[in-house]
DNA sequence: TATATATGTTACTGAATAGTAACATATTAT
DNA sequence: ATAATATGTTACTATTCAGTAACATATATA
């Protein structure tokens, strides 16, 4: 429920509710699930009616697919600008790692974290974990860059990229901004544990 | 559809029917997800109608009740064993990843897993969410105690946990005992990457 | 054997809800 | 101003499915 501002062309509007929708539905998927999210139940958060939202959307599952469009965006623009900085392959690890922290406690983002392959149209949900699969493929293109290099110890890439996005995206469903546990420390713990793991010195 | 054995009690029968039905509806619903499996579906897997199953369990979601009841069963047999013997908090850290990853492989657990805390039934729900914290906070414990014997570095308990967990319990729904993956070589991964992280040497 | 109980079936109901058709109004560009 | 299009509504359909009532049969035990 966030005012739409004024002064803007139709398409900018358009685009702005078309945000608003996403971002209440997200934040109703994660706190009921998806199919205990009705439409209505979205329409109202913007009070609307639900044929309304058919102007912005496909149908229910169009908005996963929104977000998930929305999340690949932003995480291979992070990619993006990993690969060109200099560093070696663990400095690049590293700084991925902290962007996707930043990343991944955004309401679309955690909706499309926990939602991910899980459309009921199989194109889609084929669609979606291809996605998914070439962005954990840069990871370990990155994992492996360290490996060479010798930043990055000997190990398996991809059960690493795995593991690291298993711990990663685990953030999106427990991460509250308001709660205890404060952003700067959490990403200081991850990147220490990822770095050094647990064992004493 | 797994035949049950003769020379049985009936409450033996009805324990292994009971969890043919757990098996059965925690394959399907890692499979196609809880609310796209039906009860239908679920009965005609063991070749019996819809209202059979109720005959053993009190409805749909009493299966995610009882699987979460077999998870708890399990896991905290693990810790009991943990804590008794003796080695250090590390030792007691990499025991119990080397047990969890045996025990999240299982339908029955890796169905907890992904539909704890999810319940409708608001006690449930939090029942649900409790049963997990209690379990965090035992790991929780053998941190500390490895972090006052020196065998794990200096970090935060609660968010070492969280990561731990997120790791751990994401192998439960990419593992498949058939995949590219061995189970040995994922353990061995598991236990470098906690142990040591990713810096090279 | 008789009887209680466990196990199963067929046939139904009631509620939720995704998606649509038909209609109404606001906004923009010519 | 006016036509075209964008944005919205009310009222409906069609389907899915959890849960139940009423009835039938098998099995164990007294």
């Amino acid at each position: 429920m966030q005012a739409v501002g004024k002064n803007k062309t139709r398409e900018e509007k358009r685009k702005e509710k078309l945000d608003i929708i996403l971002r209440n539905a997200s934040k109703a998927f994660m706190e009921k699930g998806y199919y205990k999210t009705s439409l209505d139940d979205i329409a109202q958060m913007q009070n609307v009616t639900k044929p309304t939202l058919y102007y912005y959307i496909k149908n229910k599952e169009d908005i996963l697919v929104k977000c998930e469009e929305e999340a690949c965006l932003r995480i291979n623009g992070l990619l993006d600008e990993i690969i060109l900085i200099n560093g070696n392959g663990f400095q690049k690890l590293y700084q991925f790692v902290q962007g996707y922290i930043n990343i991944v406690t955004d309401d679309i983002i955690r909706c499309h974290v926990r939602h991910r392959g899980q459309m009921e149209e199989e194109s889609l949900k084929l669609k979606s974990i291809q996605n998914h699969k070439d962005i954990e493929a840069r990871v370990r293109e990155i994992i492996r860059i360290g490996i060479e290099d010798g930043s990055i110890r000997e190990c398996n890439a991809t059960i690493l990229a795995i593991l690291l996005f298993d711990s990663l995206n685990g953030i999106s469903s427990w991460y509250k901004s308001d709660g205890q546990v404060k952003s700067d420390e959490l990403t200081e713990e991850v990147l220490a544990l990822v770095t050094h793991g647990v064992i004493g010195d």
